[in-house]
DNA sequence: GCACCAATGTTGGTCCGACCAACGTACTCC
DNA sequence: GGAGTACGTTGGTCGGACCAACATTGGTGC
């Protein structure tokens, strides 16, 4: 106990922990993948799970707001995971829909987003990690999920 | 239930959670204070609960690299917060002082900081507050505090 | 005492993600 | 048909985490 960590005032807020406990994710993430890994894998993992969706509903679910979408649909596009398309029924709209490829590439990031976690979480024990997510999950079902504007 | 919130791949991972808990806290605090007072927070923090620390040991025990460390006291100096001087036994080091208008302002950042926290975990009881906050330190405390380089 | 290496503070720059503003197009509702 | 609204797109700001380079200063081996 020589070295506190952090001031206590620091400590007690979520917040400033949660802060830095992303950033960790994010350094040890970029050992792993390039870091715009991270929004395709958001965006890919939203789309197997329900479906093709406009952009708009895609900001809307993951909580990206939609010029960023925009980008990281583009980006995914470009390198063929996934389609666009103009909704028939509503020509405003972009249909995005997951390719062969892209479905492949999910489950190669899903693998070492994995292995991110591991690292991240290793002084956790199983009991513990599932205590943690779901209290994360409880703060995040307590607030709108949708990007702030 | 009408509404899953985020795809249950994501659901799993820590680093995305966190991350998208960050992201709320730092929209909370954006209403009430400006967003660089976050930093300036945590600095003031370490200061008034270590005693005076040179720019180095502030960035290693924050986790915040030299480089920012040196924007942040430079801010904190210009609005009489905090003094620099270079430490006599050491003369590469500023020795980085608060002042009696940083302690205020300190304590004025901490009270805006703790309505954030109240709005952020407004879904989570006392009990499961501390919970949240005890495994967020121990995987903190399980990861150097150091930055990146 | 001198040469070398390490640490500090500083400057200047990149990158990503969350934002905001504005525009043209397309839909809805009345 | 007109007003208001949603969508996608472009172009920008800002904070924060990074990296590279440099001058100054300390420490160490010799």
């Amino acid at each position: 106990m020589t070295d506190p960590g952090a001031p206590a005032l620091l400590r007690n807020l979520a917040s400033w922990q949660t802060g830095r406990v992303a950033t960790l994710g994010t350094r040890f993430t970029a050992a792993r993948m390039p870091l715009e890994a991270r929004s395709d894998f958001a965006v890919l993992a939203a789309l197997e799970e329900y479906g093709d969706l406009s952009q708009a509903e895609l900001g809307r679910r993951l909580g990206l707001d939609r010029n960023n979408v925009n980008g990281i649909v583009t980006r995914l596009e470009e390198h063929g995971h996934l389609e666009r398309r103009t909704d028939p029924v509503d020509r405003r709209r972009n249909i995005v829909a997951v390719t062969e490829a892209g479905s492949r590439h999910l489950h190669d990031l899903n693998e070492r987003a994995l292995a991110v976690q591991d690292e991240l979480l290793a002084a956790l024990d199983p009991g513990e990690r599932e205590q943690l997510r779901a209290l994360l999950s409880k703060v995040l079902d307590s607030h709108p999920a949708q990007p702030a504007s």
